[in-house]
DNA sequence: TTAGGTTTGTGAACGCTTTCACAAGCGTAG
DNA sequence: CTACGCTTGTGAAAGCGTTCACAAACCTAA
């Protein structure tokens, strides 16, 4: 196995399971190829080439049955367990994506929340209470965490991915807008509103001529 | 003119940009192509075909000037100006997004606040108060809006994005889990943290073999 | 002024991703 | 059972983005 399996397929298999979580409500049904690109923003080419990367999942003449596809998707995301997730950084961004409930619905549990203010530390969370950074090994270790979302300053952000990389995890979520430095074998994604904003400035640039003076 | 420029560079000259501008404090200096691929987890000869669609910035022998080339990449993303923009949904999302200092920053200026929730409307937030959503064409008009953030739940983005997209906004930043349809002269960029957390699931499963069970 | 060391800018090669196009397969209707 | 319409799965082709490799250019030192 260990096929080549590119990021823009994954994130594109994403899609197709949320669009077809949706239709789940209804009833089993089928969705076709070209159904399912239609929603998802791209071709059915590309639907059935990023499924076939798995197995042979629909039926000709007939498309994908929804609930079969979910469930299949769900396997090769790796969604069918729940990821024991730490939230590092209980500002803002923390807070916001500790109250976003699709998290734990999809299956990535929050069962940590660690800050470095003492002011904050104590604090209840929902279920949990924000607990001091400085005991970070011994929580992911006692939780049995798998996945860290760092919501941190900059500055603080390479400190702790380290920390986390040294404590096993192997998952990294960063909001800090900095390349991190991890070994090759931790998985890091980057979310960065203003790298976000910068590409929607350039476009805007783009087709409305430049502006610029 | 009009060259083909893929989204990737693009997020690569963001990048670039961030690491220059925290080099610009010390001093001038110069910074080469290699040194700059190693801060941005990237190589050489990517750094350098990325600037060379634009221009010749760099002295060979020499590297790049930091403060001519932070010049040249904010011109080329746009960022000589300043980008009005409104924020749609005043929940968790729009409240982190709202006191995020770097927005303001780096050029971009919520100008307005709005939200279809009559106890959040009339709220004070920093300089502006929370608006109602039904205002959405006067507001953006009278503060002369070019781009929208939309922090809204799923089911009232597409209706909001039609809204934006009929007052002339050209550009969206969208935060909900959904394929909004727009015209082509339209921008939209994504965020999603459900698919950024599948993605590393799915890594997860790879580097670690499928404990599925 | 010249030699040497360094780094850019860029065509060409390479590899990966997307699109194309069609045979194979499935269900339905008669 | 047969004919028909529809949709999948997949090699092949096309299109893009990244990497390679090197001539051209620049600074420094002597």
């Amino acid at each position: 196995m260990t096929r080549k399996v590119s990021e823009s397929t994954v994130r594109r298999l994403s899609q197709y399971l949320r669009i077809l979580e949706e239709r789940m409500a209804g009833n089993g049904g089928t969705l076709s190829s070209g159904q399912l690109a239609e929603e998802a923003g791209t071709t059915a080419a590309q639907v059935r080439k990023d499924l076939s990367l798995f197995g042979s999942f629909g039926k000709r003449g007939m498309g994908y049955r929804v609930d079969e596809l979910t469930t299949h998707l769900r396997q090769i995301l790796g969604l069918q367990r729940v990821w024991r997730v730490a939230l590092l950084g209980a500002g803002r961004i923390g807070s916001a994506l500790f109250e976003y409930a699709a998290l734990r619905r999809r299956g990535f549990d929050i069962v940590a929340v660690l800050d470095q203010d003492p002011g904050k530390i104590g604090a209840p969370w929902g279920g949990v209470s924000v607990q001091d950074v400085a005991d970070l090994p011994r929580i992911l270790r006692e939780e049995r965490v798998e996945v860290a979302i760092l919501a941190v300053p900059s500055h603080a952000a390479q400190d702790l991915a380290d920390q986390v990389v040294s404590a096993g995890i192997r998952g990294i979520l960063n909001f800090a807008p900095t390349q991190l430095r991890v070994p090759p074998e931790v998985a890091v994604q980057d979310v960065n509103v203003v790298t976000e904003l910068e590409s929607l400035s350039f476009e805007l640039m783009r087709s409305s001529g430049n502006g610029a003076g």
